[in-house]
RNA sequence: GUGGCCAUAGUUCAGUUGGUUAGAACGCCAGGUUGUGGCCCUGGAGGUCGUGGGUUCAAAUCCCACUGGUCACCCCA
């Protein structure tokens, strides 16, 4: 018999590691710069959670969740997103009555039943921030900065930055029937999928890639131009900050992203580097779903980003060269008690954080050598009967095969 | 969920119109005289040719199914 990983999944092998570990630290640095603070929350939810906030309709709900019956027959949904999680955990512990407003990121594994495809896959990793309380447009334009400083501290800078505002509940209904009357009139033109959105949600259909759909919406109204007073200003105000800022961004007006509780402010980040699926990251403001999941009314923004996509973007880039520390000292053991202590002197170097590693095969010489040289040891000192009766060994430099006289009794590594 | 392409050593790939013991490179292991790596040289290990059927005297090669991978649609991170 023989296992493998399931379709859609991945191993992290060792070599790869160290690209994850690189961006991981850089998301916790800047998160940290932007005083967020982490939060995690199992990897799976009630069903219920997601259905109710990401909705029912959107593709993700209806059919890419992870959804399984416990033995308890309670119906349980391994996470798609992050958002609804760190909302949750919000409302139930009460975050928001410790502060006005709580700033939260989060960084793990989040699972989609799609067919995978490139920057495509089943479990896949994001990073993610959400800041709940406020409803300043500083916070909209933060969510976008904040993914922004992570790639340029990652050394990305060609991306693209869409925006766009879907408006709020006082002025979307009126624009989804002016929208709906248009479609109306070129329903029978547009592809299957879009037509079933007509009814239940019309913006999506401006979203489609589909380009007769494209050619048909062309000329159609466009959310951010019917929003009400107080959108407008929102929106207005998140652009002349982003101007302030020198951030650079386009106005999208058929962007809508496939979850439905955004309000107001939506946006995408691209990159050309990417395949078919090219969305880095995505958020946007969700004034009502707090509310929605059982707490008070709270407004929302967030964001959330792709860690596999970014790791394609550095390895585009050349620059996911990334590598674990290699070995400082590499013992070489002659004969079993030489392998005995440099074992124990390895193991009191390690305890003083130096990376040490001894031959544990009973290999030649030669051979040990030819092993601290493929794992680029700074150092090896070889070590046999004479050297223990001696207490004086070399210290070879790997680098510059230079030998230097030491004692065992007192091992410095030159600086 | 739908479609295209692909499936041969650890890896990347050759394998001529079906025809003897399926090859290369890299990697791995061991040697190149007494206890010293990187380059070089020599040797070695390693493959039920994805799985199962079928055609044939004969299949890695042709046909079918399945599985897996990959890319695209859809959607999104």
């Amino acid at each position: 018999m023989k296992f493998r990983t399931i379709k859609g999944t991945k191993d992290i092998l060792p070599d790869e590691i160290a690209g994850w570990q690189h961006v991981e630290s850089v998301v916790r640095r800047v998160m940290h710069d932007f005083n967020y603070r982490e939060i995690r929350t199992p990897a799976f939810e009630q069903t219920g959670l997601f259905a109710r906030s990401i909705g029912e309709l959107t593709d993700i709900v209806s059919k890419e969740m992870y959804t399984f019956l416990d033995r308890s027959e309670e119906s349980l949904t391994l996470r798609p997103e992050g958002t609804a999680a760190a909302l949750r955990a919000y409302i139930q512990n009460n975050l928001g009555e410790q502060s006005p407003l709580t700033k939260v990121y989060y960084i793990g594994p989040m699972f989609r039943q799609e067919r995978p495809q490139a920057g495509r896959l089943r479990q896949f990793h994001q990073f993610g921030a959400e800041a709940l309380g406020a409803s300043s447009p500083l916070l909209d334009v933060e969510m976008m900065a904040l993914p922004l400083e992570i790639y340029k501290q990652l050394g990305i800078d060609h991306y693209s930055l869409k925006i766009n505002s879907v408006g709020c509940e006082k002025c979307r209904p009126a624009y989804k029937k002016l929208l709906q009357t248009e479609l109306r009139k070129v329903f029978s033109q547009l592809s299957p999928d879009s037509q079933v959105r007509v009814g239940q949600n019309p913006l999506r259909v401006l979203d489609s890639k589909n380009e007769k759909d494209r050619e048909l919406t062309n000329n159609m109204p466009l959310m951010y131009k019917h929003l009400c007073e107080e959108c407008t200003l929102h929106f207005a105000s998140v652009r002349s900050i982003f101007d302030a800022l020198t951030i650079s961004y386009e106005v999208d007006g058929r962007l809508v992203r496939g979850l439905d509780y955004y309000t107001k402010t939506a946006f995408e980040i691209t990159s050309t580097a990417l395949g078919s699926q090219d969305a880095l990251a995505g958020g946007g403001r969700y004034d009502l779903l707090v509310e929605e999941l059982g707490g008070k009314s709270t407004p929302g923004v967030g964001f959330a980003a792709g860690i596999e996509r970014l790791l394609m973007v550095l390895s585009q880039l050349g620059k996911s060269d990334q590598k674990q520390a290699p070995p400082v000292i590499y013992f070489v053991g002659l004969d079993e008690p030489a392998h005995i202590w440099t074992f124990l002197k390895a193991t009191e170097l390690r305890q003083k954080g130096i990376c040490a590693e001894v031959d544990y095969l009973g290999r030649s010489v030669k051979s040990q050598m030819r092993e601290a040289n493929r794992q680029q040891a700074h150092y090896v000192i070889v070590v046999g009967e004479q050297e223990l009766k001696t207490k004086a060994a070399k210290l070879k430099n790997m680098l510059s095969g230079e030998e230097i006289s030491i004692s065992l009794d007192d091992i410095k590594i030159p600086t």
